[in-house]
DNA sequence: TCAAGAACGTA
DNA sequence: CGTACGTTCTTGAA
């Protein structure tokens, strides 16, 4: 151990390291799952957390390479020119490990032209005149020559970076039989293979060393080199000038100019929020505590203060509560809600707060001020909504929601609750009850302390959202939350009897056809087993191997059916169809057993749920119900007109996306498609084909359709071709032919992604964001995944933006032109709406105009309206 | 008991 | 080697 009374220095070769660790990990454990290898990452951070924690340094820094290019490649071009090319896979990490050092506070130096172990002898020597205990740790070998009394060199074993072995004046002297100043003169005659540095031919160490002590110098060997005998004496003095050549390359430089001084490199509390951001987007788990634990809890600068002095309650009769709440402009609110009904109320303005426990009086005292405009900001309102208008209180004047502020400012990272705000945006700790503690030992914050914190949130969070994005929760989303709200009390009407008739059905099927499976294969096994089927495609019934995936061969729907048609073989059709009776199936129970006692559904939609605006659904999803085939559109005839109502109303936006494509490209071939009134894929294909529209053919309809909605995905010439199942040279010529008659198309999604890369993130027509910082990523994979994914999110989030609008916007006429008839279901582009009897024409008239109307586009919006007693039947 | 992976439903 | 989601099942590790 270091001399305590000394500060310590660790200086560190990020780049010998990190590479070691690449090859030591198996990349297939260290990939996220976008494809971001990091096993160099994590290897190299947890060889560092262990050092941390086992030298203490008081002092640190990590040196890397700049490029292969140096001084030393400057003098002798051949210089390591026999490496290999480093791979993508590892250069593509190290501006992330750089991203992780940063967060931890540690300092990463790098200087064009020099190497990262010639900033390693540079700060080691200053650090050791200056009094250090000085801890070198690198994988290059030619870093022995720093060892001295004060300077310790930690080198990795052969197996990785896991083992490191220490060498100090003795140990180098034991390993190598020379001081540590000697080592550059034995390196310089044994040659450096990994260098492309040849040396003596047929001296190895031993030689070497011999001669060392012969002549006390390399120097003096040099100059007396006609006194060795024999072939290697010879061989010596026929390369003397690679000697001296070595020797100049393997000096590292100790009088590199550095923006800093070993002073400058003491240890400084991690950013505990940009570790936490960047190991999560890494995937690393268990390395989190392990880091906060070898920098100490106490270092951790952003760890939340746990002692915020939180200001106290007031318990108030419902009369004061009121008064109370009225005498403020604005205020932050906070229903406690258990099994759907609230239980406590809680407020806070101006640091003040005031609770009391719900009850009926507590709902007519406050029910004209929950009811009234006056701004009240809530974090995750929906529930709490949800509870008041159960008890017929229908709250408004919602100004803000902390849940949807922070989902809108970062939506790939949804900060969930409200601790998690608090947490990022205050940098102070919510306090929680341990749920798992019968009786905890620490107080949750109480309604109106949860209040307190949303609103300091909602404070932090406006002033971090830029003005677009404050003007899509004002005028988009949290008028949608209120909608959604409606919608999720009303729930769906579905019948139980379509539905157990139906799975009954499937049951029986799949069955049989297990049944008749198992026959052919000769044996038992569960179908549903991706393992066990394998053993039976490709070793029973030795089929070809088909895609690779993580744990083996597909079986998927597409490449069964691409077996089939290469291999025929009865047992795949079975498969299919045992596969489809079994989702149906699947399908219909989880929604059979979500029926209410009032036989309603009630979804809950996550307004926070997507990166792109869209809502998620869950609890069951009803944004994936079944309707490709005609049989699993029985499902949908199991979603029914409720009673007291007469019909269900269906209205959907075609091909929104492909309109938005056409206003956002200006396209004016795309623009006259829409405003033809001609079938848009019969249009494109009369162009792209060059036929009219009366002699395309299904053929080419499919072809141009394809290809139009793959470019909303950045669909590549392959996939195209996979998809239609066509040469890939015939698909490269349809895109060709495509741009060719709809270049505008092309030229916005390539200035929009380049767009996207210059600022950061891509925007909605309504300037709802989400930021790409993968765009510049030097790791292709990913940065092509960003570039298909920045390409959709206008696109997408435009339509998104454009049904929300249509959506609370019909919910508002229903409502304010006094009907009942109610929306249920919003399915991406599509709604489903209750119409109370005698409502019909109003409500066809609201929808087909909200919806129409919802954005002013260069292109019409239109709307394909149905009528039925049940969705399936309303759809047509 | 949990997480990951495969598969598959929707827009 | 096409975007965005949620659910179910199996499997293997904890």
């Amino acid at each position: 151990m270091t001399d305590s009374a000394k500060p310590t220095l660790m200086v560190v070769d990020g780049h010998s390291l990190a590479y070691r660790a690449f090859f030591a990990l198996p990349v297939d454990n260290f990939t996220t799952k976008d494809n971001q290898h990091t096993n160099a990452i994590y290897g190299f951070l947890s060889m560092l957390v262990n050092l941390i924690k086992a030298e203490q340094p008081t002092h640190l820094a990590i040196a890397f390479d700049t490029s292969r290019h140096s001084f030393r490649t400057d003098e002798y071009p051949e210089y390591k020119a026999t490496r290999s090319e480093t791979p993508q896979e590892f250069r593509g990490q190290i501006p992330l490990l750089q991203d992780c050092l940063a967060a931890m506070s540690i300092p990463v130096l790098t200087k064009e032209g020099i190497e990262a172990d010639d900033i390693l002898a540079t700060l080691s020597t200053q650090g050791a005149e200056q009094g250090y205990d000085v801890l070198v740790v690198s994988g290059d070998r030619d870093t022995i020559q720093l060892v001295n009394d004060e300077i310790t060199l930690l080198y990795p074993n052969v197996q990785g970076v896991s083992q490191l072995k220490r060498y100090d004046p003795t140990t180098v002297q034991e390993r190598y039989g020379v001081r540590p100043e000697q080592y550059p003169d034995i390196a310089a005659l044994v040659g450096e293979t990994s260098d492309n540095l040849p040396g003596v031919p047929k001296v190895g160490e031993k030689t070497a060393v011999k001669w060392l002590t012969q002549f006390g110098s390399l120097d003096e060997l040099l100059d007396r080199a006609d006194e060795i005998k024999g072939v290697v004496g010879g061989n010596l003095r026929d390369h003397i000038d690679d000697v001296r050549r070595n020797r100049k390359l393997n000096r590292l430089l100790r009088d590199v100019e550095l923006p800093v001084a070993p002073a400058d490199l003491a240890v400084t509390p991690i950013d505990a929020r940009a570790v936490r951001d960047i190991f999560a987007r890494l995937e690393f788990r268990t390395l989190l505590p392990r880091v906060f634990e070898a920098v100490g809890a106490g270092e951790v600068a952003d760890d939340p203060a746990t002692d915020v002095e939180l200001p106290a309650p007031a318990q108030v009769t419902p009369d004061e509560f009121l008064s109370w709440v009225e005498s403020h402009d604005e205020v932050a609110l906070r229903l406690v809600i258990q099994s759907g009904a609230p239980t406590r109320i809680g407020v806070a303005a101006e640091g003040e707060l005031r609770e009391l426990d719900w009850s009926d009086d507590v709902a007519s005292a406050l029910r004209g001020w929950l009811e009234s405009d006056r701004p009240k900001i809530l974090h995750d309102a929906k529930p709490q909504v949800k509870a008041l208008l159960r008890l017929g209180i229908r709250l408004s004047g919602l100004v803000y929601d902390t849940s949807l502020a922070g989902w809108l400012l970062r939506p790939s990272f949804p900060d969930k609750t409200l601790a998690d705000l608090v947490e990022r945006y205050l940098g102070e700790k919510l306090p929680e009850a341990d749920p798992s503690q019968l009786v905890p030992e620490t107080e949750g914050a109480t309604p109106s302390q949860e209040a307190w914190f949303a609103l300091r949130v909602a404070a932090a969070l406006r002033d971090d959202l830029p003005e677009s994005v404050a003007t899509v929760l004002t005028d988009i989303e949290l008028p949608t939350l209120l909608t959604l709200a409606d919608m999720e009390v009303a729930g769906v009407a579905v019948s139980h009897e379509v539905l157990s008739t139906f799975s009954t059905e499937l049951a029986t099927r799949a069955d049989g056809i297990a049944q008749e499976a198992f026959g052919i294969v000769g044996r038992e096994f569960n179908l549903g087993s991706p393992k066990q089927l394998q053993e039976v495609l490709f070793e029973d019934l030795q089929l070809p191997k088909t895609r690779k995936t993580k744990t083996g061969y597909s079986t998927d729907a597409a490449v069964l059916a691409d077996l089939q048609e290469s291999h025929p073989h009865p047992f795949l059709g079975l498969l299919l169809q045992h596969r489809e009776a079994t989702k149906l199936r699947q399908i219909i129970e989880s929604l059979d057993v979500a029926i209410g006692p009032d036989h309603r559904v009630r979804t809950t939609y996550v307004q926070t749920g997507s990166q792109t605006g869209r809502l998620s659904s869950t609890d069951p999803n009803l944004q994936n119900i079944p309707v490709r085939t005609e049989e699993s559109r029985r499902i949908r005839s199991a979603f029914q007109v409720g009673d007291e109502y007469e019909a269900l109303l269906t209205a959907d936006y075609s091909q929104i996306e492909m309109r938005i494509m056409a206003h956002l490209s200006g396209d004016e071939g795309l623009i006259e498609a829409f405003n033809s009134g001609e079938d848009l894929h019969r249009f494109v294909g009369a162009r792209v084909f060059g036929v009219d529209p009366a002699d395309v053919t299904a053929a080419m309809r499919t072809k141009v359709k394809a290809m139009s909605y793959g470019l909303v995905y950045g669909l590549s010439a392959f996939g195209l071709s996979k998809q239609l199942r066509i040469e890939q040279s015939e698909a490269k010529q349809l895109m060709i032919e495509y741009f060719a008659r709809f270049g505008a198309v092309r030229d916005y999604l390539r200035a929009s992604v380049l767009a996207a890369r210059e600022v950061g993130y891509t925007e909605t027509i309504f300037g709802r964001r989400r930021p790409f910082p993968d765009l510049a990523s030097p790791n292709r994979v990913l940065r092509e995944n960003a570039e298909r994914a920045a390409l959709n999110a206008p696109i997408q989030g435009s339509a998104a933006d454009i049904m929300k609008i249509a959506l609370f916007h019909i919910h508002d006429d229903l409502r304010t032109e006094g009907l009942t008839s109610r929306v249920l279901l919003q399915i991406h582009d599509e709604l489903v709406v209750e119409v109370a009897p005698g409502e019909w024409d109003a409500a066809e008239r609201i929808v087909r105009q909200r919806m129409g109307d919802a954005a002013d586009l260069t292109v019409p919006l239109d709307v394909q309206v149905g009528r039925g007693q049940d969705w399936n039947e309303a759809a047509h």
